[in-house]
DNA sequence: AAAACACGATTACAAGTGTAAACTTTAGTC
DNA sequence: GACTAAAGTTTACACTTGTAATCGTGTTTT
């Protein structure tokens, strides 16, 4: 059982890591003219930026010349789960159902991904309770009063 | 066109919210009993995350003898919706269908959230494109090359 | 009324973040 | 080989966050 290393990136952070991601692998000009156009960031900004990701090891760098090429040692699917799930995972548990149709609402989905979701829930429903509590609370939500 | 403030609410005081939701309104003693026994937090940690969610506008007080009565100024479904909203809008466009999945495979969704997720989805599925292309890069990803 | 307790307000303090300037080293140019 | 441009490294600095201790004050208990 590997111990997998909580791996936290900022929101900046994420900026940079979606290009290396996307490029498999670049160096700081390239990400630099891309961020500055995005986000307006200087180039000091980007290498801030990815000085940091190196220390929390979601990059690697090998020489090239003068400069670095950067490499992610995360996959970006993994990063993105662990995100997505960290934060549904302090949402309350009955209004998940509810919060997942409002973003589904937002998102843009291609006619496969949709199909392969319904087919996911056509099986998820299988097993699926009938009704989810809320866990806010200790007693599982039925102290709905307050005794102020 | 209301210009909804950008309400920041970190994780910490994510679950102080929670209480407060779900109690519809709550005073620091109460809370406190919950967290202390639930994060094993002191109560001057919890006044201090209301104190801040009060200055944040989260929360609005009325005054009870000598204490606050709390209550949420937001509500629940809105901050669940904008907090997913955030994180799934700097993810690949690409690759939330994705991402999607692995979460629902997550989730505990009752019988009934599944039936309206599906519902929601055949009906998404009328005006959904073919495909989603990533949105990481400014060409639109087909500059896949490092020029490095 | 004095003492003990509870509540909010103020202060603390280190780590993380956003955003960069300044400095140093290296590589390529004339 | 001196100079310059570019890349990395160090330093900066204010703001947020997690996690409290302490302080002043009002309330409850004896």
């Amino acid at each position: 059982m590997e111990a997998t290393v909580k791996l936290e990136i900022s929101d900046a952070e994420w900026e940079v890591m979606r290009i290396v991601w996307t490029l498999g692998e670049s160096n700081s000009r390239q990400i630099t003219e891309i961020l500055a156009d995005k986000m307006g960031w200087k180039s000091a900004t980007v290498k801030t930026l990815l000085g940091r990701l190196v220390k929390k090891q979601a990059l690697t760098t090998r020489k090239d010349g003068n400069a670095f090429i950067y490499t992610p040692l995360v996959a970006e699917q993994d990063a993105m789960d662990s995100a997505t799930r960290a934060l549904f995972g302090h949402l309350c548990q009955m209004k998940v159902g509810q919060t997942l149709a409002d973003l589904i609402d937002d998102l843009t989905l291609s006619k496969a991904n949709i199909a392969d979701l319904q087919a996911q829930l056509a099986e998820k429903a299988k097993t699926a309770p009938e009704t989810v509590a809320c866990d806010c609370l200790p007693d599982g939500c039925d102290a709905m009063k307050q005794e102020a």
